[in-house]
DNA sequence: GAACCGTGGTA
DNA sequence: TTACCAAGGTT
């Protein structure tokens, strides 16, 4: 037994956020959608999002009955507009397969559309209590922090991190599965990455990283995120077209959405390929 | 393993 | 202003 879990857990009672999807109503269904929201976008973008998406979608059954434009315009402005595709598809799924519920078990989680390594353990263990390896990049942190002593994690999830993370795993699942939503918070609200609040946190006597001074990041840094004129930045351009009109729009009102003429054709094609859009007759586009 | 996939807030 | 970051997944 850690001497991490006790201070965790209790600061989660006092500290953790109150979020839809972990009131006790929520569904396994809500979990899902709010973990693909939640992929690479913060919390309190996704908020209004998932509000209305659960009003028009209450269960997957819903949204496999919907076309999966509905989806895509719904998400909105969430970014990575492919997850919505993904979570449509995994809703047809869920209906086709498993009568309509979200199943249980991490590989049955682990092959819908758009639930990877992360998002499988996070939905088996938020929605169904059980004992999971959740790693997702705030977990990370705080364990490289506070055991590993670095300032930041690999850039991607090491054989040594999960090791380490599944010694500390409770054995108990319901201890299991507070510990990791515990840890996983305390890494969104006090363990953030750039400033870090360690007066707030329950577990600075623990933490390594602040018993060696706070020694900074000595490896590579991330690859800077430029988007400005990137294939990115012209898919989102071309999709915002046909995301905000109410009819299918003709070739030349998605040329003036993006002049570079190579870039918006091979984009355009992507987003064909991606189910993003679709073609219809007389070179008109549309949503899918 | 690395590149690619949106969008917006913060320092 | 540029750089970084945000509950990752797929290829």
């Amino acid at each position: 037994m850690s001497q991490l879990h006790a201070p965790v857990l209790a600061w989660y009672q006092t500290h953790a956020r109150s979020l839809p999807w972990r009131e006790p109503s929520a569904s396994a269904w809500g979990v899902l959608v709010s973990e693909l929201m939640l992929q690479q976008t913060p919390v309190v973008r996704v908020l209004p999002a998932y509000r209305q998406w659960m009003r028009t979608w209450p269960t997957a059954g819903h949204l496999a009955e919907a076309s999966v434009g509905e989806a895509i315009r719904a998400w909105g402005r969430l970014g990575y507009p492919r997850r919505a595709v993904r979570l449509h598809r995994a809703a047809t799924v869920i209906v086709a397969d498993h009568d309509g519920e979200v199943p249980s078990s991490l590989a049955e989680l682990r092959a819908l559309p758009g639930v990877g390594e992360y998002t499988a353990a996070a939905v088996a263990s938020f929605a169904f209590g059980q004992r999971q390896l959740v790693l997702d990049t705030n977990v990370r942190r705080v364990l490289a922090r506070a055991v590993a002593g670095v300032e930041l994690p690999a850039r991607t999830v090491t054989s040594a991190e999960r090791e380490l993370a599944g010694t500390l795993l409770p054995s108990d699942p319901a201890t299991a599965a507070g510990w990791a939503v515990g840890v996983m918070e305390l890494g969104a609200l006090v363990c953030s990455a750039a400033s870090p609040a360690c007066g707030a946190c329950p577990i600075t006597a623990q933490c390594r990283w602040r018993e060696l001074g706070y020694p900074a990041h000595d490896g590579p840094r991330r690859r800077a995120q430029t988007y400005a004129g990137t294939d990115r930045h012209a898919r989102g351009a071309l999709l915002g077209v046909l995301r905000e009109a109410a009819e299918p729009v003709t070739r030349s009102r998605l040329d003036a959405a993006w002049t570079h003429h190579e870039q918006r054709e091979r984009c355009l094609t992507s987003l064909l390929v991606d189910g993003l859009v679709v073609r219809l007759a007389h070179d008109r586009y549309s949503l899918p």
